[in-house]
DNA sequence: AGCGCCTCAATTGCATGCACTTTATTCCCG
DNA sequence: CGGGAATAAAGTGCATGCAATTGAGGCGCT
């Protein structure tokens, strides 16, 4: 049976889970800037929580690609390169024509309703700040591999569609979200319909959209320290933006 | 406290990825089985480290979806579920042919030679232990995805790979792999050549084939435990092998 | 004998402490 | 007045200790 006594504060206790949503969520609404410091300490302060836990909340955002965690420094927001954001397009976009894929023609009323519900929730925070709408863009598509059932494929999407949000507040400029409601809107259309081969083509076309609408040239917008801007200049040693299958002996 | 102590130089701080490397081995050659157990403390005692440590790596190896993880449990090797293998291979496919569709015709000769020489060593292990095949074939496929340059893909494609490998160890049974190895050289023949859309169909039915040459049935041929040979009768709320699209409602 | 309860060993959850590394500051010298 | 080394401060890396929870075996009850 449920033995769910002696639940001292009924808080659930995942604090690793807590923070590492909440530091997700303020991550991809731009609170926390690419190459924000983290310290351990002053997160576990900021959740009442120790550095045994913030730290391993780190350790899962990192593995997730969000932070960056070098040896004996403090942890930052990851900073990706623009071949990097058009890498994780590109995944995204096969990863998600396969959330479709599966889903076409497969949804049930209330599923479809729960879309149209988020999107009318787009609709109503397109007018207010931003950030917000990008996060609701985003957990659009998370909504919609969460109903594929397959866990494995909701945490590719998710993580994918997380950094893609993320170097989505990098390079893009202040960003217009009306033309992907719409599409949004059409993509649950074609969903219902159950044509498949159109809602993948669909969902190719809006990813592609977005990712072209964001990251418009390797030129950076919005450097936010030298290094950075220095970065796309710095060459070291294999570039990254051109010669993708190049040093191969490790 | 055989070990090293304080070995500032050469290894010296990647403890937790040292650890999380090993596990990763063990459990894709089998060593441990799905549904092992790994406590804290005698994976701390065993590469001598201190439980902290050791609790890091499971929670690495748990974010790949290698290990279970539940509250106050021990921690036990991952025992995927027929669908999810089923899962985990339709979404490697799509990876892999990213994969191949980016180094189609980009090669250069000391890749092809590393990719050659990785199948000649695939060959010569033929008649060694199953395990070790096993475990080359799913390296064959990240060292192609290393040739990519691109991190994410790396990261994904490894993660995805190791998790079909330990749904190989539930499901199939003893194995032949001379095929995969023809299949693997094809596929190396016919990137050098350059032909996009021929490499991304031999991927593809490259790891179709391995996928219905492994995941037979739902029938699990290998029972090595009670529970798990119950485990596809007990259907206990959403059956996981029909009607994929259906709970909606969070 | 079968079934439930209770107690105890095993194990995880988490915080704290100490050593070491990096980063910022200060102070001395040219 | 500027540059660089010494020093202080901040932060991470890791182990250990203690409380809380779980699983298992023993005991009594029916």
């Amino acid at each position: 049976m449920t033995s769910k006594r002696t639940s001292k504060s009924g808080d659930g206790s995942d604090k690793v889970g807590t923070i590492c949503r909440a530091l997700r969520r303020a991550i991809i609404e731009q609170a926390l800037e690419p190459g924000a410091k983290l310290p351990e300490d002053a997160l576990g302060e900021r959740f009442g929580v120790s550095r045994t836990i913030a730290r391993h909340a780190l350790g899962q955002l990192a593995a997730e690609g969000l932070v960056e965690l070098r040896r004996n420094r403090i942890a930052v927001v990851a900073t990706p390169s623009w071949q990097e954001a058009r890498d994780a397009f590109d995944i995204r976009i096969e990863l998600e024509r396969l959330v479709v894929r599966q889903l076409a023609g497969r949804l049930t009323k209330p599923q479809i309703a729960a879309l149209k519900a988020h999107v009318d929730a787009e609709d109503a925070a397109r007018n207010g700040p931003d950030a917000v709408s990008i996060r609701l863009a985003t957990e659009f598509h998370i909504l919609l591999a969460q109903m594929t059932n397959s866990p494995i494929l909701v945490r590719y999407v998710s993580e994918v569609a997380y950094r893609c949000c993320l170097t989505l507040s990098m390079f893009s400029r202040p960003h217009s979200s009306e033309c992907a409601i719409n599409e949004h809107r059409q993509l649950i259309e074609a969903l219902a319909t159950g044509d498949t081969a159109q809602v993948m083509k669909l969902m190719h076309s809006h990813l592609d959209s977005v990712a072209n609408r964001a990251l418009v040239a390797p030129s950076p917008p919005r450097g936010r320290d030298l290094l950075e801007i220095l970065a796309p200049y710095a060459d070291d040693e294999d570039s990254a933006r051109n010669g993708r299958a190049r040093a191969a002996a490790e």
